[in-house]
DNA sequence: TTTCTGGTTTCATTATGTGGAACTTTGTTC
DNA sequence: GAACAAAGTTCCACATAATGAAACCAGAAA
């Protein structure tokens, strides 16, 4: 297992379990659990017992396999209405995707990974993975590379040791020298591309959201395939997105909770 | 407390404090949660501490507020996406928006109250956690009547139990006799309206959907309001709202999670 | 300074969770 | 349909992890 083994007593190896079903990626039944799992048999039976009782878990009666619960549904929706970037950044990522008629994603930095937090769909449909709450990587994705270009040195390598590089694609950059190199290109010109780098045909422009301080908040992208546009192509939403990026950091800095 | 009092152990109480602040709708201190608990003081500390170390909350440093963080909303992205209803009810959801023009919803039943779970919109396309995951009143609510209709007799008996019966509007069926009165005339015609119960000037058709053997398994609804339309002209959508339910419930009843 | 209020840490006590092993149920094989 | 295997559930002596009263600390207000 990679990370949290054993800490933060019960309630962490509670976690872990809900973590190991969602991460699954479709519902597992208990056997499948155990032999992946770091607890034993009993302790992992009444860790199951526990998260499904309590609704963070949902065990389908009939096959007996588990898979993340409704209870996450509710939760997440207040989670995503009080953070300080997605609620308020919706009114320009209307305006943004209005503007470029393209694939709108906005994301976050989550662990070291990239969490997709809102999007905007084209009028012509991209066929492709994504939407609230889903991650990808952060070192071959236009958010990811350009979140990671404006981070503090000690960030960027602890962010670096958290990627597991895999080389989905002929263009994915999958050693840290290569993804630096391109960091820095990313730094000196605003911007950053994917270059099909995740996803064959797919390829994208990003632009990170900067706080006045210069701490990254988030980033936008435009997405699009290689049978409809080019990289060239792209170039033309660069203002832009930088623009949106702008207003949405404006809008984020100086941003309150409202008060019932 | 309502519920989970002090059963399931330590992770029952961590899951009672991550309801607490969910519950709150806004960012809350740790001595404005501390009144509300009925843990003590130091325990509802550690407890808090651990919930943020492990990601589920999120304390802002300058504020010291804590609100739900955002690993819920990538446990909420596996769990809307492995749940048997609202995945595969997405073309469904989509023609049926396009067809009417107006705004529709795909609920479940959870805990008692509606969870909305999908949701469309004629001119916004696609939004994701701003309106999936919202919790509703079931009794005064289309998708929620049309649902309670047809709960078996003890099932409904434990839904109305956990009502809190409040008179939003002149029109709000606020007793148990008057929304039973209601629910047989609901499950006389196959769907429920919305007469403004919930929210002045907002109406609303809603088809329940059931599957073979006549298990509730969630609803469909069509919103608009008072200014656009009336009840009479809603029901011109009575036809399709509930060929949507069927199509929803055929897909739904067969229906095995993909393979790998 | 003193006095609050809000937040953090300590530590002896005990409730809580642990996990090996035994047991039961379910489903497969001959 | 008996015999076997695999998956799932319960037991219980034991150890760890959670408890919470009280003490402590920091900053704001008086």
């Amino acid at each position: 297992m990679k990370q949290g083994d054993g800490v933060d007593g019960t309630v962490g190896k509670a976690f872990d379990v809900l973590d190991q079903v969602a991460v699954a990626g479709r519902p597992v039944r208990f056997a499948e659990l155990l032999e992946g799992s770091a607890y034993p048999k009993a302790t992992l039976y009444r860790l199951l017992q526990t998260l499904t009782r309590q609704g963070m878990l949902a065990l389908d009666p009939d096959l007996g396999t588990y898979a993340p619960g409704m209870r996450l549904v509710r939760l997440a929706h207040v989670a995503w209405a009080q953070s300080s970037l997605a609620p308020l950044a919706r009114p320009m990522l209307d305006r943004l995707a209005v503007q470029t008629g393209e694939t709108v994603h906005l994301a976050q930095l989550d662990q070291g990974q990239v969490l997709y937090v809102d999007k905007r769909h084209a009028a012509r449909p991209v066929e492709m993975f994504s939407s609230a709450g889903k991650v990808g990587p952060a070192y071959c994705t236009g958010v990811g590379k350009a979140m990671l270009a404006h981070l503090p040195d000690a960030a960027l390598e602890d962010a670096l040791a958290r990627q597991s590089f895999h080389r989905f694609t002929a263009t994915t950059l999958d050693t840290p020298q290569a993804l630096k190199a391109e960091l820095r290109a990313i730094r000196a010109n605003g911007h950053a591309y994917d270059r099909e780098e995740h996803e064959a045909g797919i390829i994208c422009i990003a632009a990170p959201i900067l706080s006045q301080a210069g701490r990254v908040l988030g980033a936008v992208s435009v997405t699009t395939t290689t049978a409809h546009s080019d990289l060239a192509g792209l170039d033309r939403w660069a203002a832009p997105i930088k623009q949106t990026a702008a207003a949405i950091a404006t809008a984020a800095e100086g941003w309150q909770f409202p008060q019932p």
